[in-house]
DNA sequence: CCACCAGAGCTC
DNA sequence: AGCTCTGGTGGC
């Protein structure tokens, strides 16, 4: 087209615009538009900030909506750079979520829906080109966060620009607290808190003010112009996953950055994840000695004098005569129970082992109403049998106490002047109040808690830790229970700087079997058992796993029979009533298929909701 | 007369 | 999901 003919006509931007829907919205702008810059757009009755992904002259023709115009709102430069818009696109591409929401992740609300146009030395230039040559993976794992932490600091010490995530605030700050003071000049701790912290935050990022990062998980899109160093520490921990929409996993969102910007990228930790177990086969030295662990069989008998407590919370003779060793010694004592009282459980009293569904060999669950077991997985419903499949022992139902129970038991285990306390996770502490728990238990104590207890570890001098029902966690219907009750009991062998010379106890029906042997073995034991497992099973880290949440459940019979025409295995539990799964190869496979129930043409009736396991 | 609200309605 | 529009209530 000749400049003279085109003057006059106006573009058309594909806009992201924050929302549930998948597709992107076409508006028409009457100056010239930036990739990555902000548009307000008009959206239903209201107007909301959206960034461009993409513009044209040309209409998009014939179409069932009719385009309406955007307002420039006066920024003299993109906010996103080409790399964000790619990290945020392939983000929403990867976990079957709208680029719009992780939009909202992406930037706080404070700058993406500021009135105030941002002037050019607030947002310099992009760089340009996506460039993955100088892309390369590098495996850490060392039980120690003391050395591993020393040798990652050492890793960006050149003062090269780095993003370092780990799982949770304060582990970021105490990251960011042993960097070398001209790395630390030059970095920023990534504030947890949204509001103006966040926001300032933002913008010294992406004018370039401060050239490295440390942050939890939501420093994953911080506007680093440049990144020559990304590192996930403690890479398979569950708190890379975001627990409401968008659901990405931060971890692999991280490695996806490293690979759009060429950086090095260290995945780091105490233990693997099964994804990163299967590329890298990485090796690690770090075994809990036979004598810091130790194993306590249920099935032996336990101490009859706490009647009510004993009879389906076994405490044995080892357990308290550590507890008290500890105690005694000035040291805090754990004694860990991470159980909700799960309703549907079924398993053996004597072996332990959860009954498994005959078709598909995963767990099933006990349905009170119907007197029967139902496949969580294939839906498969069988009756209960009469005794255990592997031992002939009776099979157990229905709920068990919690952590509550054994208050009485654990005061009357410790002398009246040190300190017992409950540690359940659902309470928040304040600083203050942290601080003089972590003052009392400095002569020893006995803490009650679930696994969020362990952060203790960092705080305080735990000597021994004892998992009152090792078996409870496998109980669980989830693909990942065993590397969930793994991936605990490790982290309660090596946590916190007395990591080294804690005692780890754990009592159990099958002590030292099954995903247990890996804790003598090593890590490399118990994937390679897992993975077999998972193999056989189709299940992550060999496939997607997506689940899918629908409310209306006359909707969630029409995009199953869609997913089983498009050649996918959909698998429903029935419980709960909305919820279904799907095995893919790829996500985009079912992108494709799901997309039309995305569209902002549904907005009325509500979108389901998705999660994307990868591994 | 208007502030405040719950519910309805709309979406390139 | 946001957002605004609508129409009712109730305080003065």
């Amino acid at each position: 087209m000749s400049p003279e003919k085109t003057e006059n006509l106006p573009w058309f931007c594909d806009v992201i615009i924050p929302g549930p829907w998948w597709n992107l919205l076409t508006y028409e702008l009457h100056c010239p538009p930036v990739r990555g810059g902000r548009l307000k757009t008009p959206v239903g009755r209201g107007f909301r900030y959206g960034i461009v992904d993409s513009f044209s002259r040309t209409s998009p023709g014939v179409a069932d909506f009719t385009v309406r115009e955007a307002a420039f709102p006066g920024d003299e430069g993109p906010l996103i750079t080409e790399k964000g818009l790619d990290l945020i696109k392939w983000s929403a591409e990867t976990f079957l979520c709208s680029a719009g929401d992780v939009l909202k992740v992406a930037v706080p609300p404070a700058i993406l829906s500021s009135a105030e146009p941002f002037k050019a030395r607030l947002l310099p230039a992009g760089t340009a080109k996506v460039n993955s040559n100088r892309y390369e993976e590098i495996f850490l794992y060392d039980c120690s966060s003391d050395s591993r932490w020393k040798k990652l600091a050492e890793s960006i010490a050149s003062g090269e620009p780095f993003l370092a995530l780990l799982p949770e605030q304060s582990l970021a700050a105490a990251f960011f607290d042993l960097l070398p003071p001209p790395v630390k000049e030059k970095s920023l701790l990534w504030p947890s808190t949204g509001g103006k912290k966040l926001r300032e935050a933002w913008l010294a990022v992406r004018q370039g003010k401060a050239t490295g990062v440390v942050g939890p998980p939501g420093a994953a899109f911080a506007p680093l112009p440049e990144v020559a160093s990304v590192i996930v520490d403690e890479e398979s921990s569950g708190a890379y996953r975001t627990y409401r929409r968008p659901f990405l996993n931060i971890r692999t969102v991280a490695g996806r950055r490293a690979a759009i910007e060429g950086a090095r990228l260290t995945l780091s930790g105490r233990l693997p994840s099964s994804k990163v177990y299967v590329r890298g086969a990485p090796r690690c030295n770090c075994r809990p000695s036979r004598e810091a662990l130790k194993f306590v069989d249920l099935r032996q008998g336990f101490l009859p004098e706490y009647p009510g407590v004993s009879d389906s919370l076994p405490l044995s003779a080892p357990l308290f005569r550590e507890t008290a060793k500890a105690v005694s010694a000035g040291r805090v004592a754990l004694w860990l129970l991470d159980r909700k009282g799960y309703a549907g459980e079924v398993a053996c009293e004597d072996c332990g082992s959860p009954v498994m569904c005959p078709s598909c060999g995963r767990i099933m669950a006990w349905r009170e109403k119907k007197k029967n077991l139902r496949c969580v997985s294939c839906g498969k419903i069988s009756p209960l049998p009469e005794g255990c499949p592997v031992c002939r022992g009776a099979i157990l139902k229905g709920k068990r106490p919690g952590l509550e129970a054994l208050y009485p038991v654990a005061r009357a285990s410790v002398s009246d002047d040190r300190p017992v306390l409950v540690w359940d996770g659902a309470k928040s502490w304040t600083k203050k109040e942290l601080r003089i728990v972590t003052k009392d238990l400095e002569g020893g104590g006995l803490i009650l808690g679930t696994r969020s207890a362990l952060s203790l570890c960092d705080r305080a001098d735990v000597g021994f830790a004892a998992w009152i029902d090792a078996d409870s966690e496998v109980r669980n219907v989830a693909f990942q229970a065993k590397f969930n009750a793994f991936s605990m009991v490790w982290e309660s062998c090596w946590r916190g700087s007395h990591g080294g010379t804690r005692v780890v106890l754990l009592q159990s029906r099958r002590p030292g079997s099954g995903w247990q042997r890996g804790l003598l073995m090593g890590w490399e034991r118990f994937w390679e058992e897992e993975l077999a497992e998972r193999k056989e099973l189709g299940l992550p880290p060999y496939s997607f796993l997506i689940e899918v949440n629908s409310s209306q459940l006359r909707r969630k019979e029409g995009i199953m029979a869609k997913l089983e025409e498009g050649g996918l295995v959909v698998l429903d539990p029935g419980d709960p009533p909305g919820t279904f799964w799907v095995e893919a190869p790829s996500p985009a496979r079912v992108r494709r298929i799901l997309a039309p129930y995305f569209s902002i043409k549904n907005s009325r009736s509500g979108f389901p909701e998705i999660t994307v396991w990868i591994d």
